[in-house]
DNA sequence: CTTGACCCTAAACTTAACTTAAAGGTTATG
DNA sequence: CATAACCTTTAAGTTAAGTTTAGGGTCAAG
């Protein structure tokens, strides 16, 4: 098939088709007597391969070292093989998720812990000591002069 | 303090603060009579602040729009409502990618149990063509998902 | 035989989030 | 007073992952 073709099956743009063939993810792709790239079906999946592996998290650095270049010598065990790796793929992507959701449900925490009228000093350090950096337990007259943090104003807005 | 105690006490590099401050993250900065930067103790939260934001997954554009730039006058409300927002995402993603392991290993233990005697690469390619269309696809999607998170826009367009 | 859809290449451009370089002022120390 | 370790600015460079542009060929239809 024609690289048109190509990108509205795989969804790809044709520039970004050219793109991976052009920085070694795709074998330099068969031509046409006039010089047209000619696909065979199977690139369609090697396509998705890479874009399911990229939207995991991997660079196209990654990529290339990951995926074999041709898929047609795709057996049994190296199927397997492959497809335990898109489970750990997806596990990576799990981690990387908690991650994040337990930066942020911190961060609400410490945003949200503070009842009126009560001692904002020991609430400032109590935020500033869970922030990431670990320099930050150092931070003690920052504590102080950041006491207004968690404090209400006026109604929110959002942009 | 000066700037390079603020590296420092951040884990930032100079020219990151520095960058910061000149793309609007950070308020301008008093100057001491000589002209250095002369940074107030909160300086250091902020810093940090910006930076478990960023590892959440929010770009800086969006950390802007959401994080004033005096800690004191803090939108308390619409930060947290964004916050709880974004954590909402996350775990809406969560639950489709277990979904999509769940399926992934099945589908391996379906290769597995599989009698040796067939033909294996016929067998291979069918079950590979199953991966963009089906078991794969919410965990495609929802990796997309994954790093649109914190994006407004998608990579560069226009001319 | 021209129109339009499709294809080609090479090179320049884009965006985010920084970093590095160039060229120089300031300050603490021996 | 020299010298290193700070600080300043503006401007240009970097990386990833493509997109866009410029300047063509190719092919089916009318």
């Amino acid at each position: 098939m024609n690289i048109g073709e190509l990108a509205t099956r795989s969804g790809l743009s044709h520039s970004r088709i050219r793109f991976y063939e052009r920085v070694g993810l795709l074998k330099t792709v068969d031509r046409q007597p006039n010089g047209y790239r000619s696909y065979p079906p199977e690139a369609v999946v090697m396509l998705a391969l890479i874009a399911t592996a990229q939207q995991a998290g991997f660079s196209l650095d990654e990529i290339r070292a990951l995926v074999p270049p041709d898929l047609v010598t795709w057996e049994h065990d190296a199927l397997l093989e492959s497809l335990h790796g898109k489970v750990k793929e997806i596990e990576a992507l799990q981690a990387r998720l908690a991650q994040s959701k337990a930066g942020l449900v911190e961060l609400i925490k410490d945003i949200e812990t503070k009842p009126d009228g009560v001692d904002c000093e020991d609430n400032a350090r109590r935020l500033l000591s869970r922030l990431p950096s670990g320099e930050l337990t150092s931070a003690t007259t920052a504590a102080a002069d950041v006491k207004m943090l968690g404090k209400k104003r006026r109604p929110a807005r959002r942009g």
